[in-house]
RNA sequence: GAUUCGUUAGCUCAGCCGGUAGAGCAUCUGCCUUUUAAGCAGAGGGUCCCGGGUUCGAGUCCCGGACGGAUCACCA
């Protein structure tokens, strides 16, 4: 330990002249007192556990009922506040579970005559953001906060970095950390200053949770299907490309996981699920990441009618476990998840909200619809896709509360059954809610010569110039001609029902890593860089300093320029350096 | 991809008609033994996103670029 320790300082040292001239003044204060926290024998990173015998929750929550419980107690965390008045301080330590009020009091700190630990450690070497762990008694001050009497006081980790400071009173911020493209970059920001971050991402593990109970109770099995797809398919949607090296292929990350949770119900699984991760190359915004989170859910020997009252019962559930209601908030409109969900067929839909009755209508037909409509068409979309756009365009938004659209036309579903009673639709079901859809399920599709012709369809109309239609997956059709029993499937959205029942508005605050366009880092000329042109070092080290951040930049300027910059640094600094002349300043440019 | 707004201290933000860059919190120094977003007093801290242009002079005006937000289009 302690040839580590001098190998710390050393290196602390050696370094700190050097990264100084890099680090903001707080940056080097807190370098400066880790450096002070070595010396003065203290490992600001120590290797053993500390014993943490109840958190912050516990104690403001019990504490009044079981005073004699606290008498004794240990906890960790990250300082979040200090008040420092003297003698005794106040401190704001922020666990997992809360946050809650230290109080040193010197004396009671340091007992005998070093009075270290709390004038110097305590008040000089720690700052906002460092982990301690604490050992003492629970009370409530005057002011009648309880609070934890510290007696015992050990460094768990040294912060380098300030945090952002927000402050809160009566629910009202104060210097909130609140600018979106930092919360997203540095997560763990975010997490630690904005409070309520934490509970979005607990709610979206509960909701997951609630639902693989719900299917597990109903004896489903949980499995794991292929991201690396040699075709990508059950779904349209443009994939992202890889190459496998061994092989010598081409491999597309899964757009979806349909065709492979089908192939386990023709392998004999009576319900089969999963929590996937999928991957569309598409457009970012609020609504859409690279990389997403669906459920699929395949049963045996059901329909989608039958799903429809699964789904119904699984969402309702899932709410109330995630929420501890059946109601939640979005913007304006209070959604009411108590069943049943009301069910309107896709056709209905349509002429309900734009009093066109367009069953039965040819291409042609919708076509004209849709110009008297107002909605832009173009030559690559058949019949299905015109009928979704009607209906994306004019009835979509109007399903606030939990919905059940119906009997899609049998163009835009390829994987679905026909309806029993009208072969120019399909047995399939979407429910929308807030104007968005949620989950999307069908009757699946188990005759392999109906299979085959829809996916020629869809090549057709990918030749049509709809470069989102599907790819063929011979062994899928394979598989169903095999024989797969009736089956009903769905599949939601995680991310949006997340976005649901949290009340967020866009999808980047309920995924904790979004894709973001990757920081810039600019590329830093060094000190040595310098050295290397011939310029010693006591005056490279100043060079970038100066503002030169580039060896181009330094090499592209003029001698008088730069001799004015380094001598003025000289000046100002107070260097104990002779000032520069121009022919040496020239020698080095050349 | 289009439109639009933004980028100034560690954080949140001012900065007027172009004239030496400001506040609060945070940081540092000193004083203070129960304080409640903020004890008191003082101090330090800036590549005003980057690059051009106009000008005697640009954080400010003009052009280009980077990054981000919002809206729209495509998609879940």
């Amino acid at each position: 330990m302690a040839g580590f320790v001098f190998v710390q300082i050393a290196y602390l040292c050696r370094n700190f002249f050097n990264m100084s001239l890099m680090l903001s003044e707080q940056e080097q204060v807190r370098r400066q007192s880790l450096a002070e926290l070595y010396q003065a024998g203290i490992n600001p990173y120590p290797p053993e556990q500390f014993e943490v015998t109840t958190n912050t929750q516990i104690i403001t929550e019990q504490f009044n009922e079981n005073k004699d419980a606290f008498q004794d107690i240990s906890i960790a965390g990250r300082i979040m506040s200090r008040r420092i008045m003297g003698a005794a301080s106040f401190v704001e330590l922020q666990d997992s579970a809360g946050r809650i009020q230290l109080y040193f009091k010197r004396d009671d700190l340091c007992p005998g005559e070093d009075k270290t630990l709390y004038n110097n450690v305590f008040k000089r070497m720690l700052d906002i953001g460092d982990i301690i762990g604490v050992r003492g008694f629970v009370f409530v001050t005057q002011m009648g906060e309880i609070t934890v009497h510290v007696t015992e006081m050990k460094v768990l980790s040294k912060s380098l970095r300030p945090l952002p400071i927000v402050k809160e009173k009566d629910g009202k911020l104060y210097d909130a950390f609140t600018d979106p493209e930092q919360r997203y970059r540095m997560r763990y920001v975010d997490l630690i200053v904005n409070e309520q971050v934490k509970d979005t991402f607990i709610k979206r593990t509960k909701a997951i949770n609630a639902m693989r109970n719900f299917f597990n109770e109903h004896g489903y099995l949980e499995v794991e299907t292929p991201i690396l797809q040699p075709i990508p398919g059950g779904a349209s949607a443009r994939p992202f490309v890889t190459h496998h090296n061994a092989l010598d292929i081409p491999l597309y990350l899964r757009i979806a996981n349909e065709l492979y949770l089908k192939r386990l119900i023709v392998g004999g699984f009576d319900g089969v699920y999963e929590f996937s991760k999928d991957f569309r190359n598409e457009g970012m915004d609020r609504m859409h990441n690279p990389e997403f989170t669906v459920l699929e859910i395949y049963v045996a020997y059901k329909d989608y009618l039958w799903m429809m009252d699964f789904t119904e019962a699984m969402i309702e559930r899932t709410v109330k476990e995630t929420t501890g209601t059946d109601k939640v908030k979005v913007g304006d409109h209070e959604i009411s998840f108590q069943r049943p969900f009301k069910r309107v067929t896709m056709l209905d839909a349509i002429k309900e909200h734009t009093g066109f009755d367009v069953s039965g209508m040819d291409e042609a037909g919708l076509r004209e619809v849709c110009a008297k409509l107002g909605i832009e068409t173009d030559e690559s979309m058949g019949k299905g896709k015109l009928i979704d756009e009607i209906f994306g365009e004019k009835c979509e938004p109007n399903y606030i509360q939990p919905t059940f659209i119906t009997d899609y036309p049998v163009e835009m579903s390829p994987l679905c059954k026909r309806h029993r009673e009208n072969p120019e639709l399909t047995e399939r079901f979407e429910l929308m809610i807030n104007g968005k859809e949620v989950a999307n399920a069908y009757t699946e599709l188990n005759d392999p010569i109906d299979q085959r012709r829809r996916f020629e369809e869809q090549i057709r109309l990918s030749e049509r110039g709809d470069n989102e239609a599907m790819f063929i997956d011979q062994d899928f059709l394979r598989a169903l001609e095999y024989g797969m029993p009736p089956t009903s499937g769905m599949g939601i959205g995680i991310d949006r029902l997340v976005m649901l029942l949290t009340g967020q508005s866009s999808i980047q605050e309920v995924l904790l890593f979004p894709q973001m366009r990757p920081e810039k880092v600019k590329k830093m000329a060094e000190t040595s860089d310098f050295v290397k042109l011939g310029v010693p070092e006591e005056w490279a080290t100043w060079i970038v300093q100066a503002g030169y951040q580039s060896l181009e930049a330094f090499k592209e300027e003029k001698p008088a320029v730069l001799m004015q910059k380094l001598n003025g640094l000289r000046k100002k600094n107070k260097l104990d350096i002779p000032a520069l002349q121009i022919d040496t300043v020239e020698a080095w440019l050349k």
